[in-house]
DNA sequence: CACTAATACGTGTACGTACATATAAATAAA
DNA sequence: TTTATTTATATGTACGTACACGTATTAGTG
């Protein structure tokens, strides 16, 4: 059902990798390639992006407090990501509320809207199903995968 | 050195996860950026950006052959890239040659340039040096870790 | 307090993605 | 061969990233 279920080989139609360490690399570039399409699809059923997604999800995690642009933007898995841009589209979507700080002027200040909590849960819902229907991965493996990860990105 | 070399709670501030798959999934998506970002500072000597390099990178397989359009984005780790736009700086900037095809004329058919190859050659040894220097993983775990990311993508 | 530096955001630009649509050429069908 | 369909590519739009720069506000310094 879900496209590219495939090795890296077929998807990339080339066999030829330096050694393991680049293929591995290329393995999770295409793997976040294909998770993120994946997601994005069915995102789409409730007029999000994933990164507007993540930025409600991270919203969440303090609601009803509110909080600043710079809070959101280190909590972004893509650590560029320009947040006022897709806070604007949040906005006008209604599904969050903004507005200036009152300790410190200078900071934008915002939280969820109520349509924006019930968004973020049935999209959550949606997408941990899908998550759960289409990743074939065992919760052992996944937390080896975990610690491999790991391994890639922290000397020592 | 490079940015952001900690474990997924530090990179994201949370450490609510809801389970050992969903975090695999955004350890992946975290690790695929910060890859992709640490490829993308380096190929910037080259003014090249990580697509164009990735088009430069298939083009040289072939080479001296020609190749289309649809072949190149078939082998393109991201398989929504939008490639007539891709090589059309990386003509402008003459690192390849663009025609019509002679046997299809639907096709645009495109190689390398002598300065394209020598482009591609000094941006690929950069690049494998920097992954040899920042990648810490052994090749036997990343045996391991390709494993792993063919699990979470095949069933069965 | 006045002045400077740092910080938080906003915005412009170049580039890329995702997707819909257009166009030309090749292929299939009548 | 004429028409219809498919295929290969190009292009327009909305969105996001990477990065530079501008502006307002706060913090720090003499």
């Amino acid at each position: 059902m879900y496209i590219c279920k495939v090795k890296l080989e077929e998807a990339l139609k080339s066999s030829k990798f330096k050694n393991p360490v680049q293929r591995a690399g290329l393995n999770v570039l295409y793997t976040a390639w294909w998770l993120k399409t994946m997601s994005s699809k069915e995102l789409k059923n409730f007029d999000l992006t994933h990164e507007q997604y993540n930025v409600l999800r991270i919203l969440k995690g303090k609601h009803p407090e509110k909080m600043c642009v710079k809070d959101i933007a280190s909590r972004m898995i893509e650590k560029n990501s320009n947040v006022p841009r897709i806070i604007d589209r949040l906005e006008s979507k209604s599904l969050i509320e903004r507005g200036q700080g009152e300790v410190d002027g200078r900071q934008t200040v915002m939280a969820l809207t109520k349509t924006g909590v019930t968004v973020l849960e049935n999209a959550t819902e949606a997408l941990n199903s899908i998550w759960e229907n289409v990743i074939s991965i065992s919760e052992d493996d996944a937390n080896k995968l975990n610690s491999l990860l790991e391994k890639l990105r922290i000397k020592e």
